[in-house]
RNA sequence: GGCUCGGUAGUUCAGUUGGUUAGAACGCCAGCCUGUCACGCUGGAGGUCGUGGGUUCGAGCCCCAUUCGAGUCGCCA
């Protein structure tokens, strides 16, 4: 492409070039004036060339980040930048235009941008991108992006649009919702996931689906975690089994970090951890599986014991090599697990004789044998134990388990650790009303269909439902799901809803599953936080293009914002007086 | 909604037990400088210390309230 505002770009000028008359556009970077001679840099989308500037009044006025055309004519350097790809030659000005001026105080300095609060960035994001880093991470999700849709269609699946403005969900988070002028006093809702239009395709006969789909979830977000709204690489196969889905993602996924990571990924198939499992032996469903250390239940052991902290607790312990540790790592895990609200951290240590530490005094010598014998406690090694009611000690064990991990420094960076956890409960008993109610999603399918519903304890039902998880995060979750009518109903029938619950809060869903429906399974990856992995970023706002923060709130278009009163009116809302 | 941390120059930060005129670096402006690439040197401008109260002879610093931001818990099937 070659035009008035250019006959090259600013990243791809070499040695060959000299002696070639150019033309290009883009911001000025950096001015360096030595005095007679002017040296600056001209940046654009795909990099930055040096030019040489021999009369300093041509930059009259004209001052960083200002948007210039320059002719000239392609020199080699006299002294070259083996750090630049264009750094073997610059390029001779013969003549400068403005296209753009700019005020020569920034916000913040571009090349620094990372470094800057990040609300301000936000604020000038359109500033912050200008950062080559920071640009390139667009670029990549926009690779990534590519190589999402190539790949699935490869794997025969069909991208298709679901729509945006649909009702309100009855379950899982708070939704957004859209007054509309058609209807006063009714709302559209934007949709958490297009988890029931994507069955109702499957219904249609459109055998694979999927869609990078945008959702939206109207919590408050986390460093991880999107505030509002956030993508989701969402996907369905008919007559398909779980085994289906895993092979269709690992396929998938350890393509996507083989082309765009150096990390070292694990091979498919992927190691799978019944649920029950997970949390025995990790205390998380969401394992980081990077970390070698495992968790042992020592309630038994402690059964008798006359110390009170561990008396009638559930009891677990960890074993870790913490030789020549300070008192203040103790001290300061034990500190980490109160701010979790725990009641503290009690621990050993092991010199290959003898059994000392915080609660020694307390541990008979039996005891002590057994811990020993259950950990396979070596020389050096040290006994963390956390007490507490049976689900706050999983929490608590969790987080000891990684703080472990990233202290100790047992974890390795440049793994991608990916794993399976299945067989999830498909019922639990919920904690504040004491009823049995669904674990997770009331779609799943659970393992034994109708009859085991109808002749299985209701707690011993697992589904097929599973989450993918990458070194400790939630990658994916799906589930083989339920089509058959009958078996639905009677799902619904053990939380104590009869029929007309279901059919009126997921009448389409039902109703279609009247007409002959495959038996269909799937699941979603979330994509925002596969790409902060794979860029290397522990904020997930920063690989998105306008990020909200972490209140929902668009620094750069004041969004949410108020409405005037004539719109309000036109909507049949009224605002109450705050 | 709870808890923790933070808001001081355009930016990133320092600011001692409360005590004269609130500092540094980078950036900006001016001058000098012909091979820089984090250019260098000299000088200069730039601050309602988030906001509102209070304590005190005196507050950037202490107290109360409030607001904004970050992290986290709740929440996110």
């Amino acid at each position: 492409m070659s035009n008035y505002y250019r006959t090259n770009n600013c990243g791809e000028l070499r040695i060959e070039n000299v002696g070639q008359k150019v033309t290009m556009s883009g911001w000025l970077a950096t001015i360096r004036k030595l005095g007679g001679i002017v040296f600056a840099t001209l940046r654009d989308h795909f990099g930055v060339t040096q030019l040489l500037i021999e009369d300093e009044a041509m930059l009259e006025g004209i001052c960083k980040e200002t948007v210039v055309r320059v002719e000239g004519e392609v020199l080699e350097r006299s002294s070259k930048n083996p750090n630049m790809e264009t750094g073997d030659i610059e390029v001779k000005v013969a003549a400068i235009e403005v296209l753009g001026k700019c005020q020569s105080v920034l916000p913040f300095e571009i090349a620094d941008a990372p470094n800057t609060k990040d609300d301000l960035r936000y604020k000038y994001r359109y500033l912050d991108l200008r950062n080559p880093q920071n640009h390139k991470n667009l670029v990549m999700r926009g690779k990534v992006l590519k190589y999402i849709r190539d790949k699935f269609d490869e794997m025969g699946f069909l991208e298709v649009q679901t729509p945006i403005l649909t009702s309100s969900s009855p379950e899982g988070a708070r939704d957004y919702i859209v007054p509309t002028v058609f209807s006063k006093g009714e709302f559209y809702a934007l949709p958490q996931a297009p988890q029931q239009f994507k069955q109702l395709l499957m219904v249609s006969g459109y055998d694979k689906y999927f869609q990078i789909a945008p959702c939206f979830r109207n919590e408050a977000g986390r460093a991880d975690r999107m505030t509002g709204e956030f993508y989701q690489i969402d996907f369905e196969m008919s007559f398909a089994t779980q085994e289906d889905v895993f092979a269709v993602c690992e396929n998938f996924i350890t393509g996507l970090y083989n082309k765009f990571t150096n990390l070292d990924v694990c091979k498919a198939p992927f190691v799978r951890i019944p649920y029950k499992e997970a949390i025995e032996k990790y205390c998380s469903d969401k394992p980081d599986l990077r970390n070698p250390l495992t968790v042992n239940d020592v309630t038994e052991i402690f059964k008798n014991t006359e110390f009170n902290a561990f008396k009638d607790k559930t009891i677990k312990m960890i074993v870790a090599p913490c030789e020549d540790k300070p008192r203040r790592f103790y001290d300061d895990l034990g500190k980490l697990i109160v701010s979790y609200e725990g009641k503290g951290l009690a621990w050993l240590k092991y010199d290959g004789q003898e059994i000392t530490g915080s609660i020694a005094k307390f541990v008979t010598e039996e005891q002590k044998k057994a811990l020993i014998e259950k950990g396979n406690v070596k020389a050096g090694d040290s006994l963390f134990f956390i007490a507490d009611t049976k689900p706050m000690a999983i929490m608590l064990t969790n987080v000891l388990r990684n703080a472990l991990g990233d202290q100790l420094g047992l974890i390795d960076q440049n793994k991608v650790a990916f794993c399976w956890v299945v067989d999830f409960p498909f019922y639990e008993i919920n904690e504040e009303t004491g009823k049995l109610d669904f674990s997770h999603n009331p779609f799943s399918m659970p393992q034994g269909g109708l009859d085991a519903l109808n002749n299985k304890d209701p707690l011993d039902i697992v589904a097929y439902q599973y989450d993918l998880v990458c070194n400790g995060y939630e990658m994916l979750s799906g589930a083989v799901r339920n089509h058959d009518q009958e078996t639905m109903v009677k799902a619904f029938d053990l939380v104590g809803y009869d029929q007309s619950v279901v059919e009126q809060k997921f009448a389409a869903l039902f109703n279609a599953f009247s007409y002959g429906a495959p038996p269909h399974a799937g699941g979603a990856f979330g994509f925002d936080r596969m790409l902060m992995q794979i860029l290397g970023y522990d904020v997930i706002r920063e690989i998105a293009a306008f990020p909200l923060n972490k209140n929902g709130r668009d620094l750069l278009m004041n969004a949410p914002s108020k409405i005037d009163e004539a719109t309000l009116k036109e909507l049949g809302i009224k605002l109450e007086d705050k």
